[in-house]
DNA sequence: GATGAATGAGCGTTCATTCAT
DNA sequence: CATGAATGAACGCTCATTCAT
């Protein structure tokens, strides 16, 4: 009514109706995190993002819905993005692997994206349409992505020839544990290592565990080819 | 293989009265392993165990209380055993990591006790207590069990100095993978390697990243110090 | 047959504004018949009326009053054009019936307004008031108009002289038992009978079943006197 | 425990697993006639039954199938009686109709049965199974047994040739409308003719309108023949 | 006037727990 | 000891109603 009102930014009560999904996710990813899908109810979600019970059925047609939308979010922009630097790297593999699980840290592992992984396993067996978006969506590129690297840092000669496979859940497997540990009993275990040093330690490793040169050991001897 | 088996000395045939509580908590390891805890019917535990429904409050006061007993049940024992192969190991270090890890897969990761982990991870936010027991009772102790082995190998020259709180995480990371994996996605994804394979993989990593003989790799110059 | 029409007197095409109301009644009045008043969602009324939700609340208080406003909309004038009909009718009162049953149809069984009776029917416990408004308005006046005619008819010697309400319920069955059919199994049911034809027979046995004229039939003397 | 309790023939405790069914539908016959399907809150069925609200379920999936069973229960041994009745029948078939007419009153008309048909007919819309069921289960046989009576009747003579559907449908009309009066506008309308006269008096109409002999009335020439 | 996002009371349904037998 | 019918608190979901725009 006022020409004042024209220059209002931040008009009071705008109609979030666009904001108000993610409002929500973010408030149901807490919670289901924290509780788990069954323990988490509804109104509690509906608390935390500030809206009532009754709005949260306006943008998810059911709890299911809210709990898969929650997965689908955490995970879209992370995967493409390691996807993009993967094609754009030059130079030795080691030094991909180092980017992305140092990229993992910054834009998951540190985040409470972190959460959906302890989440998926939680309910995978309640939800089987969540699993098999899961795997299909995260799991599989995820994992293909990771192979893509160490095969090429075999046929390089830049890595040993191991089964590429065996290799990529190696080098997930610290990171799972991260995520997992601190949406579970770590909260109970206040005084515990950075996770970034731990993965420091990890690339560490995996350096010389992948390396093509031979490494000679008090029990056996290494000839660069992976055991039997 | 066998070596954690030579402890038991339980007669193996009881009289069924007093199998009767151990038959509910592995119906009911099962059902919560497969389902979560919120997910899992006491009717359906009385079902699987084949007994009615107030049977199971003969012997367990609650649903809460089942749940702490199956946790607990699956777990005390093993600790012992290794415990003891330990005191009695001679020779390297990295010897005995690998009897530990073939140890792990025979007694607890090929069997449901595997579930256990899973089980705790989702619902430690739900159980304090269980998540302050498990800890205590596992995972500090099992912790401690292999920082002390780790710690052998570095004061005895066979392991290069590292972190070894570091060290310890990243020999179990792929064990609760594992185990974790095959109580989750994996019923989703039917062709998996053999975990067996991935162990051996794993310990041939640890092998040459806990090894204090330098490794030449592409990247970096390795002193068999530890990085930064 | 255009007996009824006669008296309508308004304009047929107002405004807009103005027509607002009777859009919403007309949709509501669909819907309460297909699904019942519990069943009825005022949003539905809101799409089916090409109005918002808000709008229903800005022509009626809420959705009891609206329920009302369509029960009563649907009633008011037929009655008063058949009470003018008879008062104008001259000579045989079954031919007097016969266009009554006609009109019947012509306005309101062969119309959507043939809802009524079922909605009222079915919600008559719920609204009480609704209930007392029908007797008092529709059924009172109407059963009342059709006594009329009958005591009319037996006192003129044209029928015999039984009992004129039990008379008037056997006259308007067969109405209400087409106009409910309609509105209910009738939609599950595709092949059925016209109505027309029907109503014809039902005159043709009212014709014989109310004439003074005595009736020879196999088990029992017929004198035109009702039976005990 | 003692000798005595053998003796009792009215244990307080019986589990009435047996009788509760009936108990239960007879408790939703009486609030879904009173109140329609959706307005009839379960708790108050449990209520009126003397059980708990989880008891329903223990007999019931749900409220539609609770419903269902109400409408099943009110039916099934009504209309076999019939046909048993028609089988054994041997003299006029106006005399059979007089049978059924009286013994639907005995049996339905007059027991709260007769609240179903309004029932059916109010939900008819919302639960196309029920109206499926109903046609199928009720409507139909019904219709059947009484259009074989009116055939057997034009057959031998007795009744007139005219449209056994239609008559079918003319002989019904009274019943319903007696019926739907009952559970609804006929609570406000205390002072009511005893339906047993109309009944009479329509069985009365029936029989003249219904003979083969012809009738000589006002307005027509009657041959006996049914208009065109 | 008209909109439709937001609300929250209310109900159907589930399931851990109890207890008479 | 064992049973399973019965209970009722708790929660997911709906929809009539409100109100800032």
């Amino acid at each position: 009514m006022s020409t004042f009102s024209e220059a209002r930014n931040e008009p009071r009560w705008t109609r979030r109706k666009d904001a108000r999904p993610e409002e929500i996710t973010a408030a149901a990813l807490e919670l289901f995190v924290e509780r788990g899908y069954a323990g988490t109810r509804l109104e509690d979600v509906a608390a935390r993002a500030g809206v009532s019970k009754g709005t949260l059925y306006l943008y998810f047609a059911n709890k299911a819905e809210l709990f898969k939308a929650v997965v689908r979010e955490g995970l879209v922009s992370p995967l493409s993005a390691v996807r993009e630097l993967m094609g754009r790297h030059e130079g030795p593999m080691m030094e991909l692997l180092r980017m992305v699980v140092y990229g993992w840290w910054e834009r998951i592992g540190s985040t409470r994206i972190s959460g959906i992984p302890k989440l998926v396993i939680s309910e995978a067996g309640n939800f089987p349409e969540i699993a098999e978006f899961y795997l299909a969506e995260v799991v599989r590129p995820g994992t293909a992505l990771i192979r893509a690297i160490v095969e090429r840092g075999i046929a390089s000669g830049e890595f040993r020839p191991l089964d590429s496979n065996e290799a990529v859940d190696l080098v997930f497997a610290p990171l799972m544990m991260i995520a997992l540990w601190n949406h579970s009993l770590g909260a109970f275990e206040p005084r515990r290592a950075d996770p970034r040093k731990l993965l420091d330690t990890h690339l560490d490793m995996l350096r010389r565990g992948l390396s093509a040169a031979p490494v000679q050991t008090g029990d056996a001897k290494d000839t660069g080819a992976p055991q039997s």
